[in-house]
DNA sequence: GTCACATATTGACAGATGTCGATACATCTG
DNA sequence: CAGATGTATCGACATCTGTCAATATGTGAC
């Protein structure tokens, strides 16, 4: 569950026609990975670094929990396609995919506008 | 807790500039509610009715949820600002607040386009 | 190979969460 | 008023989740 891989982003439309099972549960998995202070901040940090780009060895300390803790936060945001993660030596970096979130927020679209995935992922 | 005067909604940032402790909870709470498979299927049936809103008393039945977790999940959803309740006699009616899902999608936004969201709630 | 160090995994635990049955509350009807 | 009915609350329970200390794994340096 930890390393799964980075699986296609789902992005079953919330409003405009009631979700069935299992696109709601799948749509609740990101947002799941989401819904949590820690990662909300982890994802913040990598987003806003001048690179793009964290070193995990550089986010422990910040936010005050242990390093096994965001290991395990920073696993579920890799498993649920948000960040994305590569070795370099025995660091290991952190950035935010680009399609990750605006899966998310095309999944939240009112109703109409779906179409413009395609030009955010394009951008 | 479960009647909340609907709030006004947060709408930090996500990225761009790294949360704050603070900012963070406060949307991981929005997205908390969100992240459950019947919460999202709820608001979907809600958002695809005809009229914008839907009685509570048919929601049960079609998510195979006892009557009262049906309520719980209507509670949170309310309390997070995404759902607005009316009563009426008997029955309450809920439709989907138009600026609760679109605070989340601002917070979600590429960075740059804030500003988009009194947009929104002018609409 | 051996050591140092960055990260991941394991085990354990407290607290939150989803669920339902039973029950209380509120509102309409007669 | 009493009865019926829609909704909310309560109590209980199993499961999930966030957290850390301890330990394992992997990688580069010597």
């Amino acid at each position: 569950m930890t390393s799964d891989p980075p699986t296609t982003l789902c992005c079953p439309p919330l409003l405009g026609a009631p979700l069935d099972e299992h696109d709601a549960v799948e749509l609740a998995g990101v947002l799941k990975a989401l819904a949590d202070p820690v990662r909300l901040r982890l994802v913040s940090m990598i987003a806003a670094a001048p690179a793009g780009e964290v070193c995990a060895c550089d986010l422990a300390t910040p936010l005050g929990r242990s390093q096994p803790t965001v290991s395990h936060h920073l696993s579920q945001l890799v498993a649920a396609g948000i960040l994305d993660r590569e070795q370099r030596g025995r660091w290991a970096w952190f950035r935010v995919r680009p399609d990750g979130i605006a899966a998310v927020r095309a999944a939240l679209a009112p109703a109409c506008d779906s179409g413009f995935v395609e030009s955010m992922l394009t951008e």
